[in-house]
DNA sequence: CAGTATCCATTTTGATACTG
DNA sequence: CAGTATCAAAATGGATACTG
């Protein structure tokens, strides 16, 4: 694996430097859709949250340069963006979120909470 | 930004409606803050990270106008700030997202992490 | 001290057209 | 299909002066 390029940090605290990595509102949305079985572009397009494909592209490509998803493309293939295992290790903080997002926002919906939770 | 914000949420998607809320840079580093047991405005102003009066004032209106924290002042005493216990739901979070920092961001340093954790 | 108001630069986004 | 290019619009941010 590649040096992660750099980030312009803000301070050494652990939290915050997460932040500067994944602190933005769709980071842990497209992460999500990895998590659900999706791997290519467009099928990110399709969430209902409706990101733009330059957004995205923005996003994988430092996703990637981060470590966090891989690129995998195999001859003349679709390319398939999957989380590492570092981005894996996320996932329960995604899971708890989203559990309490369905404690305190009335009305969210969740079709794949309960499968993810089973797989821990 | 002095309205009850109502948030326009993405989607029904429990975690991409948290990101609504706290998806950004600075709303768990002021959240970390009063962890740490800071209630102050200018003791915010003080985070290494430095945010500006424009942007704290903002965030902490819009995090009480979710039921994230309270404002208490008492007579003529200056304004606290608090987290209120649905907030406190996600000093887990938090503490994990950090540990994952310490683990995968080279220099991070965390003097307050163990405290945290022990006192859960 | 606790904010708010202002000004302005920078960033981010949306929509969409376009290319291999 | 998988992106990139472009352009305008909007949101966000920093710095700082200002008020009760």
């Amino acid at each position: 694996m590649t040096d992660p390029a750099s980030v312009a940090f803000r301070s050494t605290c652990p939290l915050a430097s997460v932040l500067d990595i994944i602190g933005d509102k769709w980071t842990l949305v497209i992460m999500r859709d990895m998590l659900a079985g999706k791997t290519r572009f467009s099928e990110f397009l399709d969430s209902p949250e409706g990101l733009s494909p330059r957004v995205l592209s923005q996003r994988l490509s430092f996703l990637e340069s981060q470590g966090m998803i891989q690129k995998v493309q195999a001859g003349r293939t679709h390319p398939a963006y999957v989380l590492t295992d570092k981005a894996m290790e996320l996932k329960e903080v995604g899971i708890r979120l989203a559990e309490w997002g369905l404690r305190h926002i009335p009305g969210r919906v969740s079709p794949y909470l309960d499968k993810f939770r089973d797989e821990d």
